[in-house]
DNA sequence: CCGTATCCACACCGATACTG
DNA sequence: CAGTATCGGTGTGGATACGG
């Protein structure tokens, strides 16, 4: 997904819009890995980048200190700089604000769980019907 | 925004990779427009095709369209096509399953609106703070 | 009234490489 | 170890037009 909300949303914000609170909650998490990084931070605490990156092995280098820094933007995460040693390590964890999206998270788990076993047990293709042409 | 998420998720059900409930949940509604249409519907009921495009000025006929039908796929609206008249006119509204969808929606309007308050109150350049280079 | 096709601009994201 | 720049493929969404 891509972050054309969280720039529209931000332009609406700038031209005095306030009527977007849907999708200014949805910029939050909106784009690829932000959700998953929200929830491993949610639940399990801090990481150091590199440990984000082996729980993201899909996500590369960049995308995913791109999309720290824009969830860090948002207040969404904390970043500690531990410069001890010939490496610098840097450590992210939620701020209370980002703990305070949880609950969204953990319903968008729960419906995602439900709805798959939903699919699962009805056999339906799982789901993705597609629209007869 | 965009479909990317939804089309990756897609694959990686067909794969027989169930491990993305949120990713899952995220692509039903991820995409412009989507939370207002689920929203739109889920609040005050069904609503034919001009309406929808009343009620969202902004929305591209072509995208309403389109997303109106991804939605229709994913079992989150029904599509009741009219055809008394010289004009055919099609109503739209939510599935339970797509109703099942609005608290999560409802908890993205109130976080968002809390949100907005706190940032308008604290007067924060409306929190979206950028990083210092 | 509603759906879809075409064309086009632009944003995203991956691969790669360079910096401190 | 972590952040950023560049290049390029691809997907998304707007304008427009045509078909049912």
């Amino acid at each position: 997904m891509t972050d054309s909300v969280r720039k529209l949303v931000q332009q609406r914000l700038r031209d005095g819009d306030y009527t977007c609170r849907k999708e200014f909650t949805l910029a939050m998490f909106n784009g690829k890995w932000k959700v998953n990084i929200i929830y491993h931070l949610g639940h399990e605490g801090s990481y150091y980048f590199h440990e984000l990156q082996a729980l993201l092995p899909h996500a590369s280098h960049k995308e995913l200190a791109k999309k720290l820094k824009e969830l860090q933007e948002d207040s969404l995460i904390d970043r500690e700089i531990e410069d001890n040693g010939p490496r610098v390590k840097v450590a992210y964890s939620l701020t209370p604000l980002g703990r305070s999206l949880l609950p969204i998270i953990d319903a968008m788990y729960d419906w995602g769980d439900q709805r798959l076993r939903e699919l699962n047990v009805h056999d339906v293709q799982f789901g993705l019907g597609q629209v007869k042409q």
